[in-house]
RNA sequence: GCCCGGGUGGUGUAGUCCGGCCCAACAUGUGGGCCUGUCGAGCCCACGCCCCGGGUUCAAAUCCCGGCCCGGGCGCCA
């Protein structure tokens, strides 16, 4: 039997460490397969074992381990404890979701990150203090509670803690900025000003960490594909790309913006030699729309991709695209549940259609070279069904750094679209110095100061094509939601810029 | 930026068309009371609201003008 010596007590986490990695395997060994435990839960359930394992040590030897590991040794989420743990002692902690009163029974139910756990105080049974604080608690209150889980069927989820000990850590203030029970919705202003409580709804939260796992898929993809990560930039010299307005701002005694894009910045990664790169970071774009799909902050997911073209990167893409919907699927089921979505992965490759044949789909009602405006991609959006490319754009209404096919008029671009929302927008490069130069003077921009850009051209670029991807709007696409607000923490839009 | 709709307790709505029956209703909430199996608990009592300024009128939440704010649509948007 290992005895932990004076020296290990000093030092807590090895041993955590050492508890952590031992109970793991012995679970690993001695559940598997048993339906009430997944690996996903071994980390927390390693946790109550260890507890108990001390609690053992302490009520059985003249010592007493003093396990401090942070604010609160143990603690549990509530989606760790099960029916099965019956007469097991459990710490837990969060938000005092409601209350039901019965007079001689209080029900609190506690919400964490995970979800709910109720907590029962009948009257007979539990402390008179603790009795008396849970008379008086105010909903929203972060409470930690430190009771015995007991298997009842009454219960939801087949369980109920009931308290030896409730501590009020922090008290809230009543009435509360918006419910977050649900009972009464609330608009998505008041929501937005309230966001720090609009958050802890799990609908709402669930998006979010649905956004999380879309960056680490889009992460774990890119970066088995040979991409690297790379930071470029947010605070730019130039106007660079034309098109959207820039935010100004005061950079000591120069002039200077937030950056619209990584475009420029990973184009010169490629003369750099790094052949594969991505960037997952914010763009910042200044004009004063006002609609449920724009946001003057956005997440951009850029790559850039040597010694490929268009087609390339488009394969990339479509191929990512089904990849974090497929991780999305397996890997977010709560919280698809939660949110009452059911997904389906798109197949590979995607649909593509050019946009002459676009054009011609929608009756030629648009003069061949002008762009598609929301009214078309409406109309378009009836006739295909969900993701699908359109490519070989007019070389006109694209910038400066896109590069023509052989017929001039034509260019090596595309747009993913999902039903009539532009998810990303891609083309195969122009990396020729003299005719990007003259792209540049043909759209009216100087070329002097695009000349940090250019100079990349001159000394050995090799050909490359990539493309840019907005997050939220993946993410309004993917669940379906209404406003690209709800994709986002704390949306900047045309008026807002707090919190 | 344009067009349309809106602003009523902490939150979400009704009332505005057709001024007076509205010192404003309902739900949720908060405070108090009853209640030992709730799970949107229930029942009883109480608390709390007409965006700001100006105008019309005997009388304005309601009509008119201006402002501010919000929502939707469009425009703009590598």
């Amino acid at each position: 039997m290992w005895i932990p010596t004076h020296q290990m007590i000093c030092e807590p986490q090895r041993i955590i460490a050492f508890f952590l990695e031992s109970f793991c395997s012995f679970l690993r060994l001695s559940y598997r397969g048993k339906s009430w435990c997944d690996c996903s839960e071994l980390h927390t359930l390693s946790h109550f074992v260890v507890y108990e394992f001390f609690y053992q040590i302490s009520c059985k030897s003249r010592f007493t381990i003093e396990l401090k590991t942070g604010l609160i040794p143990f603690l549990m989420r509530s989606s760790a404890i099960t029916p099965e743990m019956d007469g097991a002692q459990v710490t837990v902690a969060g938000w005092v979701h409601e209350i039901r009163d019965l007079g001689g029974l209080i029900f609190i139910v506690l919400r964490d990150r995970e979800g709910f756990v109720q907590i029962t105080l009948p009257k007979k049974v539990v402390d008179k203090d603790v009795f008396k604080r849970a008379k008086k608690i105010l909903r929203e209150s972060v409470i930690k509670v430190e009771g015995i889980v007991k298997k009842e069927e009454k219960a939801p989820n087949g369980f109920e803690i009931i308290p030896k000990s409730l501590d009020i850590l922090n008290e809230s203030q009543a009435p509360l900025p918006l419910e977050v029970t649900e009972k009464v919705p609330a608009d998505l202003d008041t929501r937005l000003d309230n966001r720090f409580m609009d958050l802890r709804r799990p609908k709402i939260s669930s998006i979010f960490k649905i956004k999380s796992q879309v960056t680490k898929s889009i992460r774990d993809f890119l970066h088995n594909q040979g991409f690297i990560e790379v930071q470029t930039p947010k605070i730019v010299a130039t106007a660079t790309e034309g098109g959207t307005e820039l935010f100004p701002i005061s950079y000591f005694e120069k002039e200077a913006f937030l950056n619209q894009s990584p475009q420029l910045y990973k184009q010169i990664l490629m003369s750099a030699g790094f052949e594969k790169v991505y960037e997952i970071g914010p763009i910042f774009r200044a004009e004063e729309h006002n609609t449920t799909r724009h946001l003057n902050e956005a997440t951009s997911v850029d790559i850039e991709m040597s010694f490929t073209d268009h087609e390339g990167v488009m394969q990339i893409l479509e191929n990512l695209i089904a990849r974090v919907y497929e991780d999305v699927v397996t890997k977010c089921e709560k919280e698809l549940e939660i949110l009452e979505i059911k997904l389906e992965i798109p197949d590979t490759p995607f649909q593509r259609i050019t946009y002459t044949e676009a054009i011609e789909l929608l009756g030629n009602q648009i003069p061949w070279g002008e762009d598609l405006d929301l009214q078309a991609l409406k109309s378009l959006a009836t006739k295909i069904e969900g993701i699908y490319f359109i490519t070989d754009w007019p070389t006109k209404i694209k910038p400066f750094y896109v590069m023509a096919h052989e017929d001039e008029r034509i260019s090596k671009s595309f747009d993913l679209m999902h039903n009539y929302i532009e998810l990303a927008s891609g083309a195969q490069r122009e990396h020729r110095y003299e005719r990007l130069a003259e792209n540049i003077k043909a759209k009216g921009l100087s070329v002097e100061s695009f000349d940090f850009y250019l100079k990349a051209f001159r000394y050995g670029i090799p050909p490359h094509a990539g493309w840019g991807l907005g997050l939220e709007r993946l993410i309004m696409a993917m669940l379906g939601l209404s406003n690209i607000r709800e994709a986002m923490l704390f949306p900047r839009d045309r008026t807002r810029v707090s919190p």
